[in-house]
DNA sequence: TCAAAAGTGTTCCTGTTACACCCATGT
DNA sequence: ACATGGGTGTAACAGGAACACTTTTGA
């Protein structure tokens, strides 16, 4: 049995102590969205461990990389999640059981974990959703129409969103939530959904170009909509 | 002996893999400083591990504590070290042998650890150094005038200069760095040495009492130099 | 032809910059 | 008396906020 196996031979190849969570955000229908794995009734935090043999910031790449098939992801550091008390013998238990399996109390996941989080940014269409073995679904929820959660991930995705609304009105950079290329109002409405509030499209127009940091392109052929058809741009290269 | 007590028990009480280093910033003569540690010929940042009962952010507190005696401690998050080669086999050899102690090769410093860093503000005068048992002395050292640093710690002390002056341009406040009562020059002259820049005079003082974050109490009676008696001011305790 | 979408412009206002001015104090 | 340190004021300017105007397009 596959899941036995990796609960067994664990301990060997990662670091006993370090577990690493992801939060994966697209953006679709202009609502931010994060990417959850379902186990039993609830949905958790695409996650995993880090071997001996790779730094830290290589497993949150491989790790992320497995659940969606990305190579070169947007990744960034999110916070450490280091309670005492961050165990969860109790939901593995019950994981197992449910599924049949024999339960020992000194499996490896009962070790208590220091989490590290990251967020990452990606393209909804581009990416390959691949559940783990020990997951029954792996699917995109709205930020703020969430499943129930399992352990404390509810609050590590709070926090990430929050991070993500700080982080936007540093650096004006939102990478891969939008294709590579796109328009002022697609940009705009994004930009909205993240900051939750309404941004006035003349004034974001100009910041936004100030910048430097995006190239014109030629105007949009066809849409459906009435009105002009809008200017495309694309994040310069450098 | 102590040190060999402490590396035979080592095992037992901490995270494996986890160790914590603090880069403990502080503030004299107009310069902005940090408190090392000496081993041999070499210095390193304060540090520790964590222990299986407290979590990751007390055992930050706790080492900071025993290296300054401090209790409400001023402590922010830094970053995360992580490299795969972060094992530091050669250099403990060396400190053992250089002490006539007996080295082993499974000793638990051995392990790779990856390094949760923090950096604490501190007033220099409220703290009382005090080394650990592995370490020949405790000493401020200018962030410009640093010696011979042990390992990768180097990195790590960049890092805090850098994003204490992140910080900074976010967050007017300094904490510790100043005494509770302080005067708005002391505090340009503080700002100017973390940003390393000039600020202009009149422009600081507005800016600072925009935030409404500090009380203006009466002027200083007393100093040595020609011109008016500086108001003191002090951070509003909400 | 009209309403909606997209781009651009105008006015107002706030906050920043750079500097000038004034007051208090020690030598 | 005067140089120095400290507090406050002012004119010029840049950038943000709110909103109006124009052009393009689908129905």
């Amino acid at each position: 049995m596959e899941i036995i196996k990796f609960l067994e031979k664990a301990n060997k190849q990662f670091l006993p102590n370090l577990s690493i969570d992801l939060v994966i955000i697209g953006y679709q229908n202009n609502k931010l969205k994060c990417l959850l794995l379902q186990i039993d009734e609830k949905w958790l935090l695409p996650g995993g461990y880090i071997k001996n043999s790779e730094s830290v910031d290589d497993a949150a790449i491989r790790i992320l990389k497995e659940r969606t098939g990305l190579d070169n992801p947007h990744l960034k550091f999110l916070s450490v999640f280091g309670n005492r008390d961050r165990q969860f013998k109790n939901e593995w238990k019950e994981f197992i059981k449910n599924n049949n399996l024999d339960w020992k109390d000194d499996y490896w996941v009962n070790n208590r974990f220091v989490t590290l989080t990251y967020y990452s940014l990606v393209n909804i269409a581009e990416i390959h959703p691949t559940p783990g073995i020990m997951d029954e679904a792996i699917s995109w929820f709205d930020f703020d129409d969430l499943p129930e959660i399992w352990m404390d991930h509810r609050s590590i995705l709070t926090k990430a969103r929050n991070r993500l609304k700080e982080d936007l009105k540093h650096e004006q950079l939102t990478y891969n939530l939008l294709p590579d290329k796109f328009t002022m109002p697609e940009l705009h409405q994004l930009h909205q959904a993240i900051l939750e509030e309404k941004l006035d499209r003349s004034r974001f127009q100009k910041k936004i170009l100030s910048t430097g940091l995006f190239d014109r392109l030629p105007k949009k052929s066809k849409k459906n909509s009435p009105g002009q058809n809008p200017y495309q741009y694309k994040i310069k290269s450098d």
